[in-house]
DNA sequence: TACATACCTGACTAAAATGGTCAAGTTTAC
DNA sequence: GTAAACTTGACCATTTTAGTCAGGTATGTA
């Protein structure tokens, strides 16, 4: 079980975001020196975080990115929505009556991973943006 | 983030051992039959299951394996631990003074995997193969 | 003692996912 | 007009996954 880049530079590039855009919007080529990011890759991951109504755009000179709503209205959760970072622990299908092993039951173990991933999901949705800002500037102090 | 088919499939077979060890040691291709995993497969799982002490082998003709402890006993992370299904969300090598941008320090994410992965560890810490074959009874009645 | 059953070991591999790069734009501030 | 910055889509090398395959070796039973 491991967590991917896509998720992680995600989440990095827009906590550098919030604490960035206050005056002007912020580039990607910006976050991807601050943060190490290759600036194509970062260019992938913006496009979604735009069409999910994350982040809005400026374009031109002097243009860049900034955060479409308050830091404490974004939630991890909606953040890994929108970058397909998503969780997947059961391998059947949720819907289908059928199990993993394609027998017209659930296998054994089916409900221990829905109970795991509920658990790793409450994770995401207690956590916001805010939370990682506080936790931040917390560790500069 | 997902889980691998090694994982899912070391917790499946030892269910199924749990349920039906009791009388006789419980072969591979018993097991292979009922929870429909590649038999050449689950012999790679099981060769790592009992170097970690989690299972017992009986060679020859009506051999098979055992559990080497109680179910109460053997928690997911022994498992877990013992196909090598990590759980890994920081990037940055953990001892390491290092981030994982390369800088001499953290990057503003890291806390924020590390609590991650220790909420996603505690679940798998708690659970033990008793919890789960009292799961599947309840499911039959 | 033969022989079938079942464990044991290691090499190999097809397919998928990951983590990007590259090329060719369009828009807009200055 | 030109450079900075967003936009789009194709492409690709590497790694991981989820196995397969080909040999063994040990042992209960007939
Ligand atoms: S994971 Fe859903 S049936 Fe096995
Ligand atoms: S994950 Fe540890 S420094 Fe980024």
């Amino acid at each position: 079980m491991k967590l991917t880049s896509k998720g992680r530079y995600a989440v990095m590039a827009l906590v550098d975001l919030a604490r960035f855009d206050t005056i002007n919007p912020v580039s990607l080529r910006d976050i991807s020196l601050r943060q190490g990011i290759s600036l194509d890759y970062l260019e992938q991951i913006f496009s979604k975080l735009k069409k999910n109504q994350i982040v809005k755009s400026t374009r031109g000179t002097q243009g860049g990115y900034v955060l479409s709503k308050k830091p404490n209205e974004i939630k991890l959760t909606n953040i890994f929505n929108a970058v397909d970072e998503k969780v997947k622990t059961v391998q059947c299908k949720k819907e289908s009556k059928k199990g993993c092993n394609g027998k017209a039951t659930k296998c054994v173990t089916h409900n221990l991973w829905d109970e795991l991933e509920t658990h790793i999901n409450s994770f995401f949705e207690k956590k916001s943006l805010e939370d990682l800002l506080k936790n931040n500037s917390e560790r500069i102090n």
